[in-house]
DNA sequence: CTCCAGGAAAGTC
DNA sequence: GACTTTCATGGA
């Protein structure tokens, strides 16, 4: 299947979508890009501005790849200063992916004082030791571990895959979901702030892997997650929108307090507006982009 | 060897 | 309530 995309109506580039960092589990064979999101493995590739697939049908590449998201006026919205603008050029089609939350969750929990390889790394291995093997193309891939399945491992066995301090949030996190004690629905309907305030309250959860949790998965697109990378950000361009000792902050070596965070946070939610989420992936790839 | 990573929670004042 | 320390480990 294939499908057509007029480039001023909706611009799309999945190469950078893939590559920005908000997905951990795809994989590259050949000229084609595989993934797996929930028990669907597929194949996509782009050429200019026709988007060719395999394995599920358009309904699910226009849903996961968000192809309903007006991309042009999002941009316009968020494109308030000459950085962002930049950042916006560069990278231009790039888009938020509607991930599964249970996925999203763990993915950032595991996220913590983490590099993007060694992410991949601990979300391969759950995967291919407790996910579900399934064949596509003649490869094998496997499904993300259910709750149920990551509740029932000892943290000693967690710790194996390189998990560390994260293991035993991991557990308990997939223990409180596995007895359906988070409706990720109820969430996704919710406002913001409700649904923040939910996920803040499962181990390993605090300001920064919420707001991923509820941008790539939960339709929150005014989540504007603050990581380190972010922090630089606003340290080399934004300490002007700060009063002078927050700006002095900004400066320092100190991790983030969460007043810190929210300070930040809810500062680009008023400055970039209810896509500020879009704003967050932009700069955030595009600060990232400087270093490597 | 040292430094850093898409932080969160426990501890301290 | 705000700030500091601790928590493991692979990769550069």
């Amino acid at each position: 299947m294939e499908l057509k995309l007029n480039p001023h109506l909706t611009p799309f580039n999945l190469e950078h979508t893939l590559q920005c960092g908000q997905v951990f589990r795809w994989k590259r064979y050949n000229d084609w890009n595989y993934g797996i999101v929930e028990r669907h493995v597929f194949k996509v590739k782009q050429t200019k501005n026709t988007l060719e697939f395999r394995g599920v049908n358009l309904d699910f590449i226009m849903r996961y790849f968000r192809l309903d998201d007006n991309l042009p006026k999002i941009m316009a919205e968020v494109n308030r200063d000459s950085l962002i603008g930049q950042a916006i050029r560069t990278f231009s089609g790039l888009r938020i992916v509607r991930q599964s939350p249970w996925e999203c969750l763990i993915s950032f929990i595991c996220a913590t004082c983490k590099n993007i390889p060694s992410i991949k790394n601990v979300i391969h291995g759950l995967s291919n030791q407790f996910g579900e093997k399934i064949s596509f193309d003649n490869r094998e891939f496997h499904t993300f571990p259910t709750p149920s399945a990551l509740a029932e491992l000892s943290s000693q066995v967690l710790r194996d895959c390189k998990l560390g301090f994260r293991a035993n949030f991991i557990r308990e996190t997939a223990e409180i979901v596995d007895c359906g004690k988070m409706d990720f629905e109820a969430l996704r309907d919710a406002d913001y702030q409700t649904a923040k305030e939910e996920l803040l309250q499962l181990p390993g959860v605090g300001n920064k892997v919420a707001d991923c949790v509820l941008l790539f998965s939960l339709e929150k697109l005014e989540a504007f997650p603050v990581d380190i990378w972010m922090k630089r950000v606003f340290r080399n361009h934004y300490k002007k929108c700060f009063d002078m000792p927050f700006a002095k902050r900004l400066s320092g070596e100190q991790s983030l307090s969460s007043r810190d965070y929210d300070k930040i946070s809810s500062f680009a939610r008023r400055y970039f507006g209810k896509f500020a989420g879009y704003a967050q992936e932009y700069l955030y790839y595009y600060e990232r982009a400087k270093t490597v």
